[in-house]
DNA sequence: TTTTGTCTACCTATCGATAGGTAGCTATAT
DNA sequence: ATATAGCTACCTATCGATAGGTAGACAAAA
């Protein structure tokens, strides 16, 4: 899928919002009242909020594992200290959570095109990080299953780093993994 | 804090619904259509939202620790295996996401007596299971991050399982840690 | 001339919150 | 015993703000 500039604007606004407050934390009127055009344009680039916040979800998915690559590129380990860093470089250096980890949390509440996506993150992160783990030698079900828990560790880090105001705390958890 | 009858119902419809969707979820209204009162009657019991949500983090915290009991009662493994016994009561029994977990998730847009109560959750919880580490022979500051790293894999654990609907995902992504 | 993108203007529903009132209980003072 | 006063727990009615969403006009570009 590829976003008119305008629409990518949006996107890029209701993506840090998102990432702040969940779902029910970005609006059409302010979107539109932060990139400079009114809420009803906001309808014609994404018609309702399921198809905007399930656009959100596709992108960030889309964008998070092109950073990362193709799993098998460099060595094992360096492959897994480098998903870790992309948890870390958003949450400390962009200040912001995981688009999905929140969506995740409050999926019961989310419109089925959403939870979708949200899920779809979960499913492509574990298949990507499974490879890795079966590279180094796991089974199919054990690299899975070593994949599932990274990714809830990466999360439940950033929870925890977030609510404490404490970035080295993030590195102290995630200590072992990279 | 003790609260009236109603006061509780207050709060446990409330908890209902903002361990399904965040802060956001919940509202006066339907708090009060739940119960069987009307909306300014809720703001009767709680002034203000912010209100309503400190004493949501606050209740929840408290009975989550007297749940647990003196972090001294028995061995230190029984200890840690009914630590993460009770979130997976939440997640599978209950069908619920933890209180803070999600609060803490989006702790940058909540009222500040709400982000206070979310931080006490983890601060008291990282105390709770750092005196089960130190009593297995950790140093103090190790003891704390073990801590906190069981407590950032359990709520990474409930984000996973609940997004794939999946809750054999939980215990596969704890196992270890029991 | 059709499509694209934006606008104005509006809608209904819901949000948190407040004002003002009432029924019933209780405690004190006469 | 009775009147007075205050408290508790609710009510009706309403407020301004904001939510998501829609209809239709319009200008520029294809």
């Amino acid at each position: 899928m590829t976003y008119s500039e305008t629409a990518s604007r949006i996107l890029d606004s209701a993506e840090r919002m998102a990432r702040q407050g969940g779902y029910n934390s970005f609006s059409f009127r302010e979107i539109a009242a932060e990139i400079g055009i009114k809420s009803a344009s906001v309808h014609y680039h994404f018609a309702n909020k399921e198809i905007l916040g399930a656009a959100l979800a596709e992108r960030y998915t889309n964008r998070f594992l092109a950073a990362l690559g193709e799993p098998a590129d460099e060595g094992a380990d360096e492959m897994l200290r480098r998903y870790a860093a992309s948890y870390r470089k958003a949450l400390i250096e962009d200040g912001q959570m995981c688009l999905c980890g929140m969506f995740g949390a409050e999926i019961r509440d989310l419109p089925d095109p959403v939870a979708r996506q949200t899920r779809a993150f979960f499913v492509r992160n574990i298949q990507w990080l499974g490879q890795i783990f079966q590279a180094k030698g796991l089974g199919a079900e054990e690299a899975e299953t070593k994949a599932a828990r990274m990714i809830a560790a990466l999360e439940g880090a950033m929870i925890l780093s977030r609510s404490l105001q404490d970035d080295t705390l993030f590195d102290r958890i995630i200590e072992g993994y990279s």
